[in-house]
DNA sequence: TTGCTCCTCACGTCACGTGAGGTGGC
DNA sequence: TTGCTCCTCACGTCACGTGAGGTGGC
């Protein structure tokens, strides 16, 4: 019966995830967190809050709003549904990889190009030392 | 003598670019192009414009403010330069050839993850498929 | 003249940053 | 009481979006 009963302020979530208390707040406001108060009216985030921050923050380095963030968000965590549902989740995931794929190809290709500047830099510091 | 004489418009660089006209010009007020200009005021883009605007539009993608697209943008189109300035440009390529591996590393993971999902998607409408 | 693209304000929006002023438990 | 973290406004900022109203060449 020893549940995950792991809890966080905002102030130790917000470090952990590396943002600023702002921004947590500001995205329950957006309806991506919901979590529960204390009598004092302070924030209690549990393990679920988490999860769903951590996808968010994922979201957010892929340049997602945080409308669109809330919808991949609440249809991962969902309960697993019925078949029109997980066909929807299946559909929205397709769309997600072909993004990360083509996302990767372009990094690889910005890799190359700083590759090649970077090489240009270090032939033109090796004429620069040969002609005084 | 034939100079690359390709100039743009607004119009038909930012359509190029998959970006609107605003966007452009917003860019210019910050300093990261500035284009001719013909008797009506209006603006004339030639290709160093636009090799400017290439690599600004692959800085905003990773996520840099126009500020440090504007400094690195002016390093890469500036004269080869004496070794100060060499070196200062080989020491952010090394800043951002970190971040780009990172950033690859980061997306192969969350494809990784994505395929889990889809997988135990498959799995869920499997076992709804046998059990009506 | 009509239609197109261009121009310059200028206010709106999204995702926070940054204090301002105040409360609550060790 | 002091110090810490927490709270709620609320205005500022960055990167544009979105008209509003007007000009200029085929």
């Amino acid at each position: 019966m020893t549940a995950t009963r792991e809890t966080y302020s905002v102030g130790q979530l917000a470090e952990e995830l590396g943002v600023t208390t702002r921004t947590l707040r500001f995205w329950e406001e957006a309806g991506i967190v919901s979590p529960a108060r204390t009598s004092g009216s302070m924030r209690v985030y549990d393990a679920r809050d988490r999860a769903r921050l951590v996808l968010a923050l994922r979201g957010k380095r892929f340049g997602m709003s945080l409308a669109e963030i809330r919808e991949i968000v609440d249809m991962y965590d969902a309960e697993p549904g019925e078949e029109g549902q997980i066909r929807r989740l299946l559909a929205s995931l397709e769309g997600v990889r072909a993004d990360l794929l083509s996302r990767r190809q372009e990094i690889t290709r910005t890799l190359g190009e700083v590759d090649d500047v970077t090489r240009r830099c270090h032939d033109r510091l090796a004429e620069l030392g040969t002609t005084p």
